[in-house]
DNA sequence: TTGAAAGCGCTAACAA
DNA sequence: TTGTTAGCGCTTTCAA
């Protein structure tokens, strides 16, 4: 069982060097001789020294806290993005703060501001969508917070950002779809104003055109990523003459719509449908038939959004701030596309 | 645009007091005088200052942090409780640190421990399962860390628990499938040592059995809240002659597989088949057909826990530290379950 | 490379 | 009811 009560002062006395001494070895300051660090060393991992967040935080004006924030209805993707971050956290000596906010509200900006100084937090972890405010990421430079956000992109400055290629991914989709055999193919698109709507369907669209296939106007829906929706809308899309025979919708929620939509249509999936997903929720590997899908490394991506932010905020490894962090989602093949058969 | 560096000083001096009458005014100490009171009130509200944390716990020891310990891999409920939580936390001037940990580590009590200590957190509030670990809780009470745990049942100390009545949920399950018709009803029970699993089954088979039928051997099939075993536990249970016509699974997950499970045997659910979950995941509503199951108000939960927690930590409220709080469970009525038909 | 002293912003005794 | 004086445990000037 752990002291509760030693201080830097009881360390500094049983070490027999000055409390000063002590707080250059704890943060890892050069400045000490070797023999001396040691011993300080020793010391402290023979009484079970932690020293105190608080102390320290007031002291130095740090709190050893991270912000995570976010707006997402999607409890998996935000769970895996936290386990990923947590990961990381831990093994540097800092924990993590969570922050549900409403992105699209006046204040958020204020909001999240208000977040970081009550607590005196060290940077935030900002989560899509409400990772693609740029207003957000303007106050934060400004106020000189530290901040990572994941986004879809390539392109983003590799100091604030960890950055998904959801258009490669959305264009392997289109192209799988293609060589499925399919040549009527059908987009359900996210809201407008999500950047990864807007990069899958480029991608998408893109790739299709590329094949020299065309995507005219009835076959593009606009989407909202809500399960309810994407059956109304994908009722609509299935009654159309002639029907697609494949779909790729910008989330699971909307491809389980589909399928919802096909089975009260009576269209059998794959047989005379292929539906394809994006994100590899639960649903997806849970559903009948199971869904093909994308999948994105999001707990990697929070491990990645952690380093860089623990980076940006020690400012002890700029190689770390500056490296560009892209990750590649990658397709999952189940049951619900299958070769086109007319 | 808030000033950022007025300090409690600050206020003193503007208002025209002490630094200790401010500080007091912060504290809701009921020693100071009215007309005192409204003077440093509205300075603090017209320079927008807010107390240091960090200073604010260096001098009495506290953190205004709250610890969230889990390890359960349902993301989903998680993400209710914490929403619940974090509504009372956030309204009372707390932020929660989140904590997944593994409760079957042999280090899991330490663990905990140390993550109250890192960060001199306030109190935990622990989730099942690892909520169901007794010993953690007497370490808790032994270091007086304050704490609150979310379990399934009806009768704990009122002063640590949020109890959900699962037992009695799962009766109204059993009571639900009876009155359809069904005879030959089969259980799909979770993980033995999980005590959600032994409410549900207990309420369960105390409830067919009351109403004068049998659940033999045969048609109780253990369990352990995965799918994938669900599945193949599925297919050896619908496989038997004579098969159940109704299936009461210890969650959604593993009615999930059961559903996959009949679909592979060409078994329709509802018509030739009832199949009943727990929890009212996601999943429930998407999956064709929509889950029959229960609903359990766990964002409620995490609010009650909340308001719990922060009455023990400021012991200033007695009768909300002493407060049974039982949640009941509600069934939800969907599309796969359905009258018995022979 | 090391140490002494002065705070970080607040609360807790103790007086008044 | 209010103010004064010490710290909480650490880091950061500065000097040695």
């Amino acid at each position: 069982m752990p002291d509760q009560k030693i201080t830097i002062n009881d360390i500094a006395r049983l070490s027999g060097v000055s409390k000063r001494t002590v707080s250059r070895v704890i943060n890892n300051s050069p400045k000490v001789g070797a023999a001396t660090k040691a011993k300080v060393t020793e010391v402290i991992a023979q009484y079970n020294y932690v020293p105190d967040k608080q102390a320290r935080g007031l002291a130095s004006s740090r709190s050893y806290l991270l912000g995570l924030v976010y707006d997402n209805p999607d409890a998996l993707f935000i769970d895996d993005a936290q386990r990923g971050i947590l990961s990381v956290c831990s093994q540097q000596g800092y924990e993590l703060v969570v922050h549900p906010c409403r992105y699209k509200s006046p204040d958020f900006q204020q909001n999240v501001l208000n977040f970081v100084r009550r607590s005196k937090l060290d940077g935030v972890i900002v989560l899509p969508p409400a990772s693609e405010v740029d207003a957000l990421g303007e106050v934060l430079t400004e106020q000189e917070i530290p901040f990572v956000r994941l986004v879809s992109g390539t392109n983003e400055v590799a100091e604030n950002f960890i950055m998904s290629d959801d258009r490669a991914a959305a264009a392997e989709v289109a192209q799988f779809l293609v060589d499925l055999g399919h040549r009527q193919i059908a987009l359900m698109t996210g809201p407008d104003n999500y950047r990864s709507s807007k990069e899958r369907q480029l991608g998408f669209i893109e790739a299709i055109k590329e094949r020299g296939l065309k995507l005219p106007k009835e076959l593009v829906v606009s989407g909202n990523n809500d399960y309810h929706t994407a059956i109304k809308k994908g009722l609509d899309l299935l009654k159309q003459n002639p029907r697609p025979s494949a779909i790729f919708c910008n989330n699971d929620e909307m491809a389980a719509g589909v399928l919802k939509a096909a089975h009260e249509l009576a269209i059998k999936v794959p047989e005379a449908l292929s539906v394809c997903g994006f994100d590899d929720n639960l649903l997806a590997s849970r559903i009948i038939p199971e869904l093909t899908t994308i999948k994105r490394p999001v707990s990697e991506m929070g491990k990645y959004a952690a380093r860089k932010l623990i980076a940006k905020i020690e400012k002890n490894n700029p190689d770390a701030v500056q490296q560009k962090c892209l990750v590649r989602p990658e397709l999952v093949v189940r049951d619900s596309t299958g070769l086109y058969s007319d």
